[in-house]
DNA sequence: AGCGTGATCTTT
DNA sequence: AAGATCACGCTG
């Protein structure tokens, strides 16, 4: 398939967040080996009026990549713990970016297992800090675009519209009631959420 | 349901 | 300098 160009990432966020479901993330290692995933839950988050976006109070040292170009990676470390890989959308002064919350293994299974220590193929990347391990993401990854030959995303039939489903954002407090959470409807590699309060 | 974990940002 | 807040994952 094909590899997604600039021209891709610059439309609204919001398109972005159901676009980028069935597309296939791809990073290639030393040797040739590739490892692809097919993205199967987005959430968006904008620099305006949205207090859960990293950027609503400008920029900082950690969110300035939001403000790179469409199609760039932001990648941020979080509870002390886990990477989170976003891709910027939207230009400069918007700050938007794509947070990428689970994908389905496609290739390099087995490397993602190792990365993650455990076998279960619903459980490698059904979760923002689960894939970026599986993919071995880090902050090295922070500032890299998808216009490369180590990432990138490859075209893939869209999902039809009645196979995407809605809701609130996982794991936020502020901006809750902002249904800008979107995944494949059904699918086992979607994220397990913790039920809100 | 609870907690480890450490960077980041806000408030003193 | 200190305190609060996390775009989470694992155990139980």
């Amino acid at each position: 398939m094909e590899r997604l160009e600039n021209q891709f990432y610059e439309i609204p966020t919001l398109e972005l967040a159901e676009k980028l479901l069935g597309k296939i993330f791809v990073r290639m290692l030393p040797g040739n080996i590739a490892l692809r995933g097919r993205i199967v839950e987005t959430e968006a988050y904008l620099g305006l009026h949205d207090e859960a976006c990293h950027a609503w109070r400008g920029m900082t040292p950690r969110n300035r990549i939001m403000f790179h170009a469409p199609g760039t990676m932001y990648v941020y470390f979080s509870y002390g713990s886990h990477y989170l890989l976003n891709i910027v959308s939207e230009p400069q002064e918007s700050a938007g970016a794509l947070l990428i919350r689970a994908m389905e293994p496609v290739e390099g299974i087995g490397f993602m297992e190792k990365q993650r220590g455990q076998s279960k193929l619903t459980s490698l990347m059904s979760g923002p800090g689960k894939l970026t391990k599986a993919l071995a993401i880090d902050k090295s990854c922070n500032g890299r675009d998808l216009f490369g030959e180590e990432f990138f995303l490859e075209d893939a039939p869209p999902v039809p519209e009645s196979m995407i489903g809605t809701s609130a954002r996982v794991g936020i407090s502020r901006s809750r009631e902002l249904p800008w959470r979107k995944f494949i409807l059904h699918n086992p590699h979607v994220s397990k959420v913790r039920l809100p309060e």
